[in-house]
DNA sequence: ATGGTCGCGCAGCGA
């Protein structure tokens, strides 16, 4: 089974792109974050004619998540369901796919460490793991899967020195997302490979994708019965390349059945 | 060269 993850960056402007990225690479699951869509402008009809059931949770102008699935797509979940109030932005949808509780997240940018953004991210992933809480058991098969905004490690920026006070890289944001590997959920990607410089999101200005400056804040981060069966991951940095990119590359993980 | 780019939507904000 084969799981993407995918910050498309507006799914009306990368249509084109994404249909062609599904026929070549072929996922079971893509997960996609930034649709900037709302929901009855989703085109669920290509997708279902390419083999795909599909949830979106959108909004318009903004934000947008939605899972694609060729291997069943069951008990959706929109948005939050740790008990607490309706987050205004559509950010995250679950459905279970193949047998794994899937989810695709959009988690917030944060704009500015002590902004008012920075603590509704913290906030935000301090629901998601709430939300695990709440709706799953570590014992299960789970994939979060999304645009985390944040690197987890030093080993995930091109350069340390220029992240200095930034976002993406502060100790809260990186301490929540360890709050959910403490949970019991684990970063596959790293688990196959051990060496930074692999990103999956580069600046469009300033050439920094060609010139090799990015970060690593796209993820799949599952629980052990789903990360024991990983036999590969990959950035499809293929996918940022020539017209119309998004400014992220799709993150793939092949899972054995 | 002291800025560089997108998307949305039509000004300027967010990423």
């Amino acid at each position: 089974m084969r799981i993407a993850t995918w910050n498309v960056n507006s799914l009306n402007a990368r249509l084109g792109r994404v249909e062609a990225w599904i026929d070549q690479a072929q996922p079971d699951v893509l997960c996609m974050q930034e649709t900037k869509l709302a929901d009855t402008a989703f085109p669920a009809m290509t997708f279902q004619s390419l083999g795909y059931d599909t949830v979106h949770v959108g909004e318009g102008r903004w934000n947008g998540v939605a899972i694609l699935s060729r291997v069943g797509l069951d008990d959706v979940q929109a948005g939050f369901a740790d008990g607490g109030p309706a987050d205004p932005e559509a950010r995250v949808v679950w459905a279970t796919c193949g047998g794994i509780r899937v989810a695709s997240v959009y988690v917030p940018n944060g704009r500015e460490v002590g902004h008012d953004h920075y603590h509704y991210k913290l906030g935000w992933l301090a629901r998601l793991r709430a939300d695990l809480d709440a709706n799953c058991k570590p014992t299960d098969a789970v994939a979060v899967c999304g645009d985390f905004n944040v690197a987890p490690t030093d080993l995930d920026v091109w350069d340390v020195t220029r992240f200095e006070g930034a976002t993406h890289v502060s100790p809260p944001e990186r301490q929540a997302i360890a709050a959910l590997e403490e949970w019991g959920l684990e970063d596959v990607f790293r688990r196959k490979h051990q060496s930074g410089g692999l990103f999956s999101w580069w600046d469009y200005r300033a050439g920094m994708f060609h010139k090799g400056e990015g970060m690593r804040i796209d993820l799949v981060l599952a629980s052990a019965s789903v990360a024991e069966r990983v036999e590969w991951v990959l950035i499809d940095r293929n996918a940022r390349k020539g017209k119309l990119p998004s400014d992220h590359a799709p993150l793939v993980v092949e899972v054995r059945a």
